[in-house]
DNA sequence: ATGCTCATTTAGCGCTTGATCATATAGCCT
DNA sequence: AGGCTATATGATCAAGCGCTAAATGAGCAT
C-alpha cells in the first residue's frame, strides 16, 4: 500500500479563483444533473476534492450556484441561425429539416440538459415555460410555414392555428422524447440518429402532403377557437 | 374571528387503520408527485391534517411508504385488452389507433402518473426501463406489424428491426411528450386530444405509405446490424 | 355512565443539512 | 530565505430531517 498512514492527506491546492468557480460551477453541474438539486452541497464538494466551506467563498448561498447551472446551461444553446436555416428555400425542406435536429440534437440533447431541463420542470417550471414559448413563438411557426408552402399550400397572413401548432409539436416532441428516454431513463437507443431523423421527417412530409390540408380545413372551420 | 384562543385546537379523529392508510396513501402519492421523493413526511403529514408519527404507524419507514406508491400508481394501468384492440383488422387502423390513445391517455397521462415516471426516471430509472421494456416488447412490435399489413407490406416472421421501433417510437413519444408539456412544465394545450391523435395518427400511416418500404429496404440491407 | 383499547399526539433523539467564522498554509514577491 | 496575502480548511451552529417512545384521549363494549 501507499503511505496510507493518515488516509490521504489533504492536498491542499491553490488555484486562481476564476478557475476553481469554473471547476465548482462543471462540477455542480455534473452533480446536480444526476442528483437534483436536492443534492447536497457536501456530497458536490467531495465529488470536487474539496471542502464543503469553500463553495461559500465562490457562490453566496446553494440557491445561487444553483441558478448559475440553469443560467451557464441554457444560455447561448439556442441558436438564431437555425430560423433563416429552415426558411432556406434553396434547399429541399426534408435536408433543412434533417440538418437542423442534427445541429439541435448536438446542442441540447445533452444528458446535462435534458436532466436538469427535467429536474427544473418537476420543481419549478418556470424555465422550461419560458423555453417553450420560445420554441412556440421562434421555430414551430416557421415549420409550419415551410411545411404548407412544402405541400403547395398558401401560407398564413396571420400566425398559425393552435391545431396546427400541436400537429408539428408531434414531431418536434418525438424526437425531442427520444433523449428523453436515452438521458433520463437510460435505455439504449441503438438507431444513428440522422438516419432516423431521416425517416421520421420524410414520414412526416408524406403523410403532409395528404393530412395538412384537411388540417387547415378543421382550422380554418373554427373547430378550434370555441 | 372564532376562538383562534388556543390556535386551531387538535381536532383528534380516529379512523378505521384502513381508511387512514388508504387517506395517507392518497395524500403521499398527490404529495410525492408534486415535490418528489425528496419531500419531507412532515409536510405530508402537514397537508393531511395528522401528526407526522402517525405516518409510522401505517408505513415503517418513509422508503416503504414510497415503494408503496410506485406500486400503487403503475399497477394496473396497463391493460392487456389493448393489444386485442389493435390487432383486430376488422376495424380501420386509423380507428383502433385513435381508439387505443384515447384509451391510453386515460389511463397513464394523469399528473400523478407522468410526473410519478418522471421523477422516478431522474431519481432511479430502473422502474421506468422496466416499464420500457414492456411498451417495447407488447405494443411496438404489434403497431409495427399492424402498419406493416396496412401499407401493404409482409410481416416479418422474426420480430421487427430496431431502426423499425425507433420509427414508431416517434409517434408514441410525440403523443406521450404532449402530456409532458401538460403536467410536467404544466403549460396549456388547448386542442382535443382525440382531434389531435386523429391527424396525427392520419399523418403517421398516410407518411408510412411511402417510408415504410423505404425503411424496410434499409433494414434488410443490414445497415443496422453493423 | 364507566372502563378499556388502540388510534393519535406530544416530546424528543440522533443525524444531516446549509451556512459561518476563525485558523492554517500554499504560492507569489522581494 | 523570509514574509504577505488570501485561498483553503476545521470546527461548529441552527434548523430540519427521519424516526421512536411514552402520554393522551376518542369511541366502542358493557
Amino acid at each position: 500500500m501507499t503511505k496510507d498512514s493518515k488516509a490521504d492527506a489533504p492536498v491542499r491546492r491553490r488555484l486562481a479563483p476564476a478557475e476553481r468557480e469554473r471547476q465548482i460551477l462543471e462540477g455542480a453541474i455534473a452533480y446536480f444533473s444526476e442528483a437534483g438539486f436536492s443534492g447536497q452541497t457536501r456530497e458536490l464538494s467531495r465529488r470536487l476534492g474539496i471542502t464543503q466551506p469553500l463553495l461559500y467563498r465562490y457562490f453566496p448561498s446553494k440557491q445561487a450556484l444553483v441558478e448559475k447551472v440553469y443560467q451557464t446551461v441554457f444560455q447561448g444553446r439556442w441558436n438564431p441561425a437555425w430560423i433563416p436555416l429552415l426558411r432556406d428555400r434553396s434547399v429541399p425542406l426534408r435536408e433543412r429539416l434533417v440538418e437542423f435536429y442534427r445541429q439541435y440534437a448536438q446542442a441540447t440533447y445533452r444528458p446535462e440538459w435534458i436532466r436538469i431541463y427535467m429536474h427544473a420542470g418537476l420543481s419549478d417550471p418556470t424555465l422550461n415555460q419560458r423555453y417553450i414559448r420560445l420554441v412556440r413563438r421562434e421555430l414551430l411557426p416557421v415549420m409550419c410555414a415551410e411545411v404548407r408552402h412544402h405541400c403547395g399550400l398558401p401560407v398564413a397572413t396571420e400566425g398559425p392555428d393552435e391545431q396546427e401548432i400541436e400537429f408539428v409539436w408531434n414531431l418536434h416532441g418525438g424526437i425531442f422524447y427520444q433523449a428523453v428516454r436515452r438521458h433520463v431513463y437510460r435505455t439504449r437507443v441503438s438507431v444513428d440518429f440522422v438516419t432516423h431523423v431521416g425517416f421520421v421527417v420524410d414520414n412526416f412530409l408524406a403523410g403532409a402532403k395528404t393530412v395538412y390540408p384537411r388540417l387547415l380545413a378543421h382550422c380554418a372551420s373554427g373547430a378550434s377557437l370555441g
